[in-house]
RNA sequence: CGGGAUGUAGCUCAGCUUGGCUAGAGCGCCUGGUUUGGGACCAGGAAGUCGCAGGUUCGAAUCCUGUCAUCCCGACCA
């Protein structure tokens, strides 16, 4: 493609409205333009860096023997009230009424597809000869994002690659899953992007059913847990520590227990402030109401609840946070001074709480708070748990080493459903002996635009973006200087056309323009190998050729340049795919 | 949905506090010339319903009210 004949506007300066990387610099690279709040026109560079991806990942679920088909992003709002889905997704579902003569029919536009397939699958297959089955397409999903944000990161409409697997057995449905794992990995690696595999909310099945794929950046939404040493990773959410029970006593320097008046000082941070404590001497106390019955739960000051362990230790179906008139019965007090002393209801302790000697806590009573207080002698504690949020400095769960936390961009999910969906649309399939079982179901999703966004957001440097080989829009930017001079032109044309007869996607950049200023825009626009033809170069008979990964650029001989392009190439296309796994 | 900020030329922004000549600058764009290895220089030029609506006023980019849009923080995210 020449320069001159293509749209590609870039610009020097970042836009107001961009605050990260990636969106600074595809608006820069002229690879995207915004139409509104969560929805983006990608232009011809940005679409085919997104068509490279989107190969990518074809290529490897075809490999996986995932079969692709599409699907329509029209769809009945019907399904999704047989699923319960229009309820769950709320106000993300965007759905409307249209006429068709005299009907109202009422549709919904697909934020995913799991009821399509479904439907589609409980229709056709009805014995267990014609299973498993794993089937995929890539196309544009629609969410109303209540916040749209971070450029392509976060948007409206987005392209996903979703597939779907279908078994009789666990057995099965554990074989696809780790056929998507595996293909997963070698999406990612050969997309140059670096990623992780984390532990993810295991939802329906439970145990190790869910993973996501992250990349580790700095403005990722996702909070990511990890343990350098033993490899264990896991999303916030559900990350567990290797922290254990610890002696319940109480410490020898123990302090008298005092109450003290804090009016009107509810809050972790107030009560610092008014009694200039720290957060860690703090005990709080958060009365949930579980199945029904409230229930205290007792953190220290700075540490975070996490609903998931509570409701897994309490063995409780429903779990949420009581309400004033609750709280007011079980501590006599409004929102902010409960406390482990003379609450009266049950409670249970994090592992950490036993520790915090000489706490500050909640008097069970309005405006008071105590200090001095201390496990035995004033609260018992029978054992305790693990029941907040991992935090950087925890044991990792695997024994040793310990765990940091770091953001994360999600790019994948990979999810062991279960029969929720062929239940409730009545996929179902006759077995050997006759007996009639729903489907156990598996879905694997990757965000196609999140993959360019993330290597956007991680490969980049001052003068612009740096592509990988096997996604960039391009794989070489032919850069004559002087496109009026004649030698530099036709050395410049036959090497663009040999290039182009080897199969090298090439970007000729004719434009009649200063070096520097051509420079400049190869560097911002990121195109892996840069082949400078003309100027002092030219005279000695070499062209300069410089990787855009690489500060310093080789001199090669005008013979044979062609071939040597064509090396580079496949030298570096090597190496990328040496960091795939197997 | 709660909190905050911004809206003036394609982009970045000044002007608004304290209303007053024809609304400005840099970049980009067009014309001509000089330049040509890291976003050149000179001369000339085009380009704006000052987000929109209403109000106050002799007079509004500027003050007031409403509204829309965008961005940021938080809540939410099968």
């Amino acid at each position: 493609m020449r320069w001159s004949q293509t749209f590609l506007p870039t610009m020097k300066e970042t836009p107001a409205d961009a605050e990260i990387p990636s969106h600074q610099l595809m608006l820069r690279a002229g690879l995207i333009r915004q139409l509104m709040a969560g929805a983006y026109t990608y232009l011809p560079l940005g679409l085919r860096a997104l068509k490279k991806a989107e190969a990518i990942v074809r290529e490897e679920m075809d490999a996986a023997g995932a079969i692709e088909l599409l699907m329509p992003a029209l769809q009945p709002i019907d399904l999704f009230e047989r699923t319960g889905r229009k309820s769950a997704f709320g106000n993300v579902l965007i759905n409307f009424n249209i006429r068709r003569g005299d009907r109202t029919v009422h549709l919904a536009l697909g934020p995913t597809h799991e009821e399509v397939i479904t439907d589609l699958i409980a229709k056709h297959v009805s014995s267990y000869r014609q299973l498993p089955l794993c089937l995929y397409q890539i196309q544009t999903k629609f969410r109303n994002e209540e916040r749209p944000r971070f450029g392509v990161l976060r948007t409206s409409e987005f392209l996903m690659k979703d597939a779907y697997s279908f078994h009789t057995s666990l057995e099965s449905l554990n074989e696809t899953y780790q056929k998507m794992y595996r293909a997963y990995c070698r999406i990612f690696a050969r997309c140059g992007l670096d990623y992780l595999p984390v532990e993810a909310e295991s939802g329906p099945i439970g145990g190790d059913a869910s993973h996501e794929f992250m990349i580790p950046a700095a403005n990722g939404e996702d909070q990511i847990v990890f343990c350098k040493k033993t490899g264990y990773a896991a999303n916030l959410e559900r990350a567990e520590t290797g922290r254990q029970t610890p002696a319940i006593a109480a410490p020898a320097d123990a302090q008298p227990l005092q109450k003290v008046s804090t009016p009107n000082v509810g809050s972790i941070d107030a009560v610092c402030k008014f009694l200039k404590c720290s957060p860690q001497q703090m005990v709080k106390t958060l009365i949930y109401v579980a199945d029904g019955k409230p229930v205290g739960v007792l953190l220290r000051g700075d540490h975070e609840a996490n609903e998931g362990k509570i409701r897994r230790v309490l063995e409780a179906k429903d779990l949420q946070l009581a309400d004033p008139s609750t709280i007011f019965q079980v501590t006599g007090a409004p929102v902010g001074f409960a406390g482990p002393v003379g609450l009266k209801c049950e409670f249970i302790a994090d592992h950490d709480v036993p520790l915090v000697a000489n706490a500050v806590t909640g008097a069970n009573e309005e405006d008071m708070h105590l200090t001095g207080v201390n496990v035995v002698r004033d609260y018992a504690l029978k054992t305790t748990y693990d029941l907040r949020n991992a935090a950087a400095g925890d044991p990792s769960p695997r024994g040793e080493g310990t765990l940091e936390l770091v953001h994360g961009i999600e790019v994948g999910h990979v999810f062991k459903l279960g029969t929720k969906y062929s239940v409730s649309l009545d996929a179902v399939y006759d077995d050997e002996k006759e007996f009639r079982q729903p489907m156990i179901m598996g879905c694997y999703g990757i965000g196609v635009n999140r993959i360019i966004a993330g290597l956007a957001e991680t490969r980049f440097d001052d003068n612009g973006l740096i592509w990988p080989l096997a996604v960039a829009p391009y794989s070489v930017l032919l850069c004559p200087l002087g496109v009026t001079d004649t030698e530099t032109m036709e050395l410049t044309e036959r090497l663009y056309a040999e290039l182009q007869a080897n199969g090298v996607d090439v970007l000729l950049d004719d434009r009649d323009q200063r070096p520097g200023f051509k420079f400049k825009d190869a560097d911002l626009i990121g195109i892996p190998l840069r082949v400078v033809i003309g100027g002092k170069g030219l005279k000695e008979g070499l062209i300069e050729v410089k990787w855009r990964s690489e500060a310093e650029a080789k001199k090669l001989p005008v013979d044979g340049i062609g071939p040597a392009i064509l090396k580079l190439l496949a030298d570096r296309r090597a190496e990328e795919a040496a960091r795939v796994p197997g």
